[in-house]
DNA sequence: AAAACTACCTGAGTGC
DNA sequence: TGCACTCAGGTAGTTT
């Protein structure tokens, strides 16, 4: 489920309670995540939590030594509760914290993961490789120009792939398409730089959107708090079965690449 | 080298 | 009501 806005969400959600905390008890009841979290993670029990921020869809948890390295996958999210609330199911790890509060980690899927790095979080293998966040100045007109020529690729999957630009997943790619007017399956080296201008933007202005929405909450995405997110009501043709909102023809879909890419047929050339 | 496909999971929804 | 089936927001790794 989470994709860039969720996962900003999430950040911004958990921070003003964890940072500053001290990690009293570290209870992992489920290892089998994405990749197995290891048993030595046990040893940051006592250490202090300095901040938190966000790479891509991955939160960075800065601890007085070493950096614990979140990925919500598909279904996972965070809760803040009091500690000793029992768990719910699929509630795999939880950090009880200094102040009474404990942080939660709920992931049905178990596509998510929680890894552990002593050094720089940045240099990690599964960090080092990814492009420009969208919302930085790195990421341009200019760049994605570069990227995407002599590409036969669809431009969906190159603004999906996260060595070229990071955090966007299925849900905003569709929605940024639309609102810059390309069609998903349009080959990324057969479009103009003033197009894909717009495409920059469109990005952007749609995941900042989605972050001051609070998300999008699909199937069971919520907030830190237990709310949903709000950017489902503005989905322009993600999930869309029916008319585009501005010219009434109906809403496509289609596969592409496994997955499903909605547009409109008229408004996206 | 680039593009396409596979695998990892559970749960929600659909149709019979 | 229940069973079988399809699909889902991510992404590393493998195959074509």
């Amino acid at each position: 489920m989470p994709e860039l806005p969720e996962v900003e969400t999430t950040m911004r959600g958990i921070a003003p309670y964890v940072c500053g905390q001290k990690i009293k008890q570290i209870i992992v009841r489920e290892r089998r995540l994405r990749w197995p979290v290891v048993k030595e993670i046990a040893d940051i029990k006592g250490r202090m939590i300095e901040s938190v921020s966000r790479r891509g869809k991955y939160i960075l948890m800065r601890l007085d030594r070493g950096t614990l390295i979140w990925h919500l996958g598909m279904s996972g999210s965070m809760r803040i509760l009091p500690s000793g609330t029992p768990p719910e199911k699929h509630e795999h790890i939880e950090l009880q914290l200094g102040s009474g509060l404990a942080l939660k980690f709920k992931d049905p899927r178990r596509f998510g993961a929680l890894l552990y790095t002593d050094t720089d979080p940045l240099q990690h293998r599964l960090l080092s490789k990814l492009g420009p966040e969208p919302l930085s100045h790195d990421f341009n007109a200019e760049y994605l120009y570069t990227a995407c020529k002599n590409k036969s690729a669809a431009i969906k999957s190159v603004i999906m792939d996260s060595r070229i630009v990071t955090g966007v997943g299925n849900i905003y790619a569709c929605e940024a398409l639309f609102g810059a007017g390309i069609r998903p399956t349009r080959k990324a080296g057969r479009i103009s730089k003033k197009r894909l201008n717009f495409l920059v933007d469109s990005i952007r202005d749609t995941l900042r959107d989605a972050i001051e929405k609070g998300g999008t909450t699909l199937q069971d995405f919520t907030q830190v708090d237990g709310k949903p997110g709000y950017f489902g009501q503005s989905l322009q043709v993600y999930g869309v079965r029916g008319p585009c909102g501005v010219c009434g023809t109906t809403i496509s879909k289609q596969v592409q690449g496994q997955r499903s890419s909605y547009f409109c047929p008229k408004c996206q050339t």
